[in-house]
DNA sequence: GCGAAGCGTGGAACCGCTCCCATGCGGCCT
DNA sequence: AGGCCGCATGGGAGCGGTTCCACGCTTCGC
């Protein structure tokens, strides 16, 4: 009995290869390409007959050999700044994946996952993401002063990023309503019949924050109530820089009777403030967070909270990207997805 | 002026070869192949000449090419159960990622990210990874019934898994050590005075889950105490499943003083059931819970828990599984990671 | 002074696949 | 009946690298 007979122990060793499938179904090359292809022109004889050839051999097409000569390797990069892996103990990084990878597997395409460090140069990246190894290429948590989206557009790689840098981004991107969902939030808070409503930000190099703070902004202009620019504090997303901001504001306004803080982590540490200073939640002070996410459920008492649909927009990037990379050279397009308000316990 | 002068002009549009890059430097293209690879065998004179030409013309190896003939592919894939994302929302996931990618970043390879829905069937699976996409695989969260690992191991796919399935795993694997953590948990009660210890299992089909509890029983044994089987009650992991099994546990042991649960979550569960009974933690019930994940640092009172270091985890799986790649064939290799007790509030 | 040894080098062969072209064949139209 | 058309097919060329072999030159030993 032939050694090479067997499937299994031909999948043991080295990988039958086109040229084999062909001599044991007594066709050329070309028509087991064909099939493998699901090109219309093949007769059903052969057909059935390289299919029973792939299946007793256990052949399983070379990525490479085919990639080479197509052009295309069917996978895209999703990169990721590393220092914000840790924020993204957050659902939000998992979500993300999940609804990239949902997009690019109904695509038949791979996720190649990059952690970028911070100091890493991005020449060196670019050469990377130029090897020919992917497709196009996925940002998230990109900063205002961000230039690799604009080496990669140089590059012609197909680029779609998780929100915007500023307010003139050009490549394509996808992001959630954040203006949008801090009006809500507001509006949330003035319907609760709170007056002297206080925000903290996160960092204001960061798009997402500066479209919260507009959002708080037009929802009071609306209202008719004048801002106040002593309302306004400025942290950056984390807890302790949510005490701190909570504290000062404490001090210039202690009567204020409602925060909105532009990330739930944020808002968790605001609250921590709060309590530490005789307040009690949402009884004297109403706190609104931004993200929902599961610090959200975990705080006493549980934050009202704006959510994005965080997989959806992982979605929507794939699927962007996917254009791109089919009608290259096409202009590029932004798509905003709507938040909405949950409401818990804490407003 | 040429227009194939320019390196961003090059760059812009078909990328040049390494042909182009020997006729430039007016070498073969043996010379260039030998100056990118490092070898030994290049003249002082050569191997300036054609660094010069790559920069010029901005030349980047195709990588397709090259694996069609190394018969490597520099990546990786990681095989997620998308089951399991949503759980991931812990630090786990992203720790594990970042573990893994420092790793192969060291070593020059890159991460394939896999999500696989239950439903998928193995076997496009399995020959979707020998589609010689990747050089090894990794996986996470295997369920003890999971056969893909197997599947892998007969096509000779180096393989390497975070956790075992059960005791007799022959595959390579690195774990934390579940039950010595739980036998810190347990010994930490023990030395504050706790003598009615229950716990809360985790689903017991998986290994840390029995691995905890047997940590739990070891325990209690060498401290001379009893184990009373109606003091374990059987969790899933979640919060609800917390709850459930703190209830039943109040029913049938009214006067227990502490609470060992297999996992954070499980805990938080538990620390809301006990307060919604009258009971104190940690006054009248102390909580040790396990994998210090951020729900951890968020319950009231914060919770002691067992860390696991995971990212060094996820480094000592890309380590094991590197290594399997390289020196095929040899045997499998486990590794266990310590454990240790983070004390908080609860305990 | 001559052969052996050694080093740097160019180029052919090949990795496994797709693409395209040439070929053969049957069926349809005139 | 003869000529065309179109479809299924086989196989050559080539994708962009690496590897290996043969070749020329220099250096060294006797």
């Amino acid at each position: 009995m032939p050694a090479a007979e067997s499937p299994s122990r031909a999948a043991a060793g080295r990988r039958p290869t086109l040229t084999e499938v062909a001599a044991r179904a007594g066709v050329g090359r070309g028509t087991v390409s064909r099939v493998i292809n699901g090109s219309p022109n093949v007769s059903d004889h052969s057909r059935t007959v390289v299919e029973r050839a792939i299946a007793e051999l256990g052949y399983v097409p070379n990525l490479a050999a085919r990639s080479l000569v197509t052009r295309r390797t069917d996978s895209v990069a999703l990169v990721v700044p590393e220092a914000e892996t840790r924020l993204f103990s957050e659902p939000y990084f998992s979500a993300i994946i999940r609804g990239v990878s949902a997009r690019l597997t109904a695509a038949g395409m791979q996720l190649l996952l990059v952690l970028v460090r911070e100091d890493e140069d991005h020449a060196k990246l670019a050469s990377y993401l130029t090897s020919h190894r992917v497709d196009g290429v996925l940002m998230v948590a990109v900063h205002s002063g961000d230039t690799l989206p604009d080496l990669l557009e140089d590059l012609s790689v197909p680029t779609v990023l998780a929100g915007r840098r500023n307010d003139i981004e050009h490549v394509g991107h996808v992001r959630a309503d954040n203006s949008g969902g801090a009006r809500l939030a507001v509006r949330h808070l003035l319907d609760k019949g709170r007056r002297t409503i206080a925000t903290i930000t996160g960092p204001l190099d960061m798009d997402v924050a500066r479209a919260r703070l507009d959002g708080y902004r037009e929802a009071l202009d609306s209202a008719g109530v004048t801002v106040d620019e002593d309302l306004i504090a400025y942290g950056d997303f984390t807890e302790e820089g949510g005490r701190a901001a909570m504290r000062g504001l404490l001090q210039r306004h202690p009567h204020l009777d409602a925060v909105f803080a532009a990330s739930d982590v944020t808002a968790s540490g605001a609250v921590l403030e709060l309590r530490a200073h005789g307040r009690r939640v949402p009884d004297d002070v109403a706190v609104v967070g931004f993200d929902d996410s599961i610090v959200a459920r975990h705080t006493d008492p549980p934050l009202t909270s704006v959510r994005q649909p965080i997989e959806e927009m992982g979605h929507t990037m794939a699927g962007l990207l996917l254009d791109e990379i089919d009608r290259r050279g096409k202009g590029h397009r932004e798509v905003i997805l709507p938040t909405e308000l949950v409401v818990r316990e804490s407003a």
